[in-house]
DNA sequence: ATGTCC
């Protein structure tokens, strides 16, 4: 059924009237595909208002649609293809730090145990469990979810205030531009039944890791041998051969909540007003943008991703605070902070369409008018993948070709094994042994055996699809040195 | 992803 269109790129025809969807992958990639990923694919393809389906070569199934999917729209948006967890992102972070200074183990533990003092890892984990965190009150609270990363919220929270021009997008504000509709909206939710409270716990998560797939790894940076591609990298800020700090998180609780919200109210609102779900999926819920339900979904996602900016922002404030503890006077500069679950306007095929990326990254090349005016106009932007501890993580940069894909690549090396699947197969001590033997320590006593890394797909097939489908190169591959994780007991 | 049930 798939027709095969070049080295690494594949289209999957969905009726006359359709544009097929375009599917991303080497051979072996495509063939990881369950049919349950290609049935959302094709939901998602058939769905109202969609004029474009892209499969990454790291798609598995997920709420409505695939996680490793774009789906573009000129019309609509759909909560599903964002995701639960609103605007997950990367962030890296850049020190002057050689990789000599942290070789003993006994110097990597105190950094961890200097970052676990700021930064807490696992679900409900805020303030409280961070005696070195940031005081963040309900007027903070609210002020971040409105405004983002403002030169006020960075001022009041330590962050410099040069890092949000290293953001894909600093600040989100309602779809008519305001920050007042965003304070309304917000101001209208605190006001409902026992609503206040929870609004305002969620607050004090900001600065945290979550758990599952959410994580802080210190690297050690290795650029590319091509000469092109290392200017590049240094251009953007990269050190070779030094310390650098990747995080992988999202919105937490804050936007955990204003997505299952508008999953309850966009449900809701079908089946009141006898409107079908597209394929029978309520998760697969939408609203036209216009619409007065379009337009809240659209303020509660910029509010949520808000928080997830300000999140990473601090997060990699309260790490470089860390490293200073052990090194005095260690530099740090953020290289990008980038999102893989969010909808942005962008132009795609002439016209500016709802750019849906579930699990899937940005990725514009040099020239691209939304660069236009930032450090990545000559360049094109930093796409941050992670896959896992031993493998490594690898920085790219979009080709033009990257518009076959919307301007999209994955988010990282996909899930191979199911969490149960992984749990049950993966033995513990082999798992703990093979990333010592990596020469990697961790805060978890046990690694989590669904995180493990060869719960994932090989991280160079999925990065060889990327290349010869010709949407990017690797700029800088990163070494792990020690991981920061939401512990699991060695049991459970 | 998520106080794993909103």
């Amino acid at each position: 059924m798939l027709q095969v269109q070049g080295p690494a790129i594949a289209t999957l025809p969905v009726g006359d009237d359709h544009s097929p969807i375009t599917v991303i992958g080497t051979d072996p990639i495509r063939e990881s595909f369950g049919s349950q990923t290609f049935q959302q694919a094709i939901n998602s393809r058939l769905a109202p208002g969609v004029s474009r389906v892209v499969l990454n070569p790291d798609a598995h199934v997920g709420y409505g649609a695939p996680v490793g999917c774009v789906m573009v729209s000129p019309s609509h948006v759909y909560p599903g293809p964002v995701g639960v967890d609103i605007k997950c992102s990367m962030s890296l972070l850049q020190t002057n730090l050689p990789a000599e200074e942290i070789a003993d183990p006994k110097v990597r533990r105190r950094i961890i145990q200097a970052i676990a003092k700021r930064v807490p890892t696992g679900a409900g984990r805020g303030q409280r469990h961070a005696p070195k965190s940031r005081s963040v009150d309900a007027a903070l609270g609210f002020q971040l979810a409105t405004e983002g990363a403002s030169k006020s919220v960075l001022k009041k929270l330590g962050i410099p205030k040069s890092w949000a021009t290293r953001c894909e997008d600093a600040s989100h504000t309602a779809p008519d531009g305001s920050v007042d509709t965003l304070a309304a909206r917000l101001d209208w939710m605190g006001r409902q039944r026992d609503k206040r409270d929870r609004i305002e716990s969620k607050y004090r998560q900001l600065g945290s890791y979550g758990g599952g797939n959410h994580f802080g790894e210190a690297e050690v940076v290795s650029l590319s041998q091509d000469p092109e591609l290392r200017a590049i990298g240094e251009q953007w800020g990269l050190r070779d051969g030094q310390v650098a700090f990747l995080s992988h998180c999202g919105s937490r609780g804050f936007g955990h909540d204003l997505a299952m919200g508008q999953f309850r109210a966009m449900k809701a609102h079908f089946q009141s007003t006898g409107l079908a779900f597209p394929a029978g999926d309520p998760q697969l819920v939408y609203a036209e943008a216009a619409s007065p339900e379009g337009q809240k979904y659209l303020c509660d996602m910029a509010m949520g991703a808000n928080f997830a900016t300000v999140n990473h922002l601090l997060i990699n404030q309260l790490v470089l605070e860390s490293f200073r503890d052990v090194f005095p006077g260690v530099q740090g500069e953020l290289i990008y902070f980038i999102s893989h679950n969010i909808a942005r306007q962008e132009p795609i095929d002439g016209k500016l369409q709802w750019v849906h990326r579930k699990g899937a990254t940005r990725a514009f090349p040099a020239g691209h008018e939304q660069l236009v005016g930032t450090d990545f106009e000559s360049t094109g932007h930093p796409i941050l993948l992670p896959s896992n501890p031993r493998d490594g993580s690898s920085i790219m940069v979009a080709r033009p070709g990257a518009s076959v894909s919307a301007f999209s690549v994955n988010h990282g090396a996909g899930r191979r094994l199911s969490r149960t699947k992984a749990k049950k197969q993966l033995n513990q001590s082999n798992v703990d042994q093979d990333l010592l033997d990596h020469d990697i320590i961790s805060n978890c006593r046990a690694y989590p055996r669904d995180e493990a890394p060869d719960a994932y797909k090989d991280f160079n097939e999925v990065l060889a699809s990327v290349r010869h489908a010709g949407l990017a190169d690797e700029v800088a591959r990163l070494k792990a040195k020690f991981v920061l994780k939401d512990g699991a007991p060695a049991d459970d």
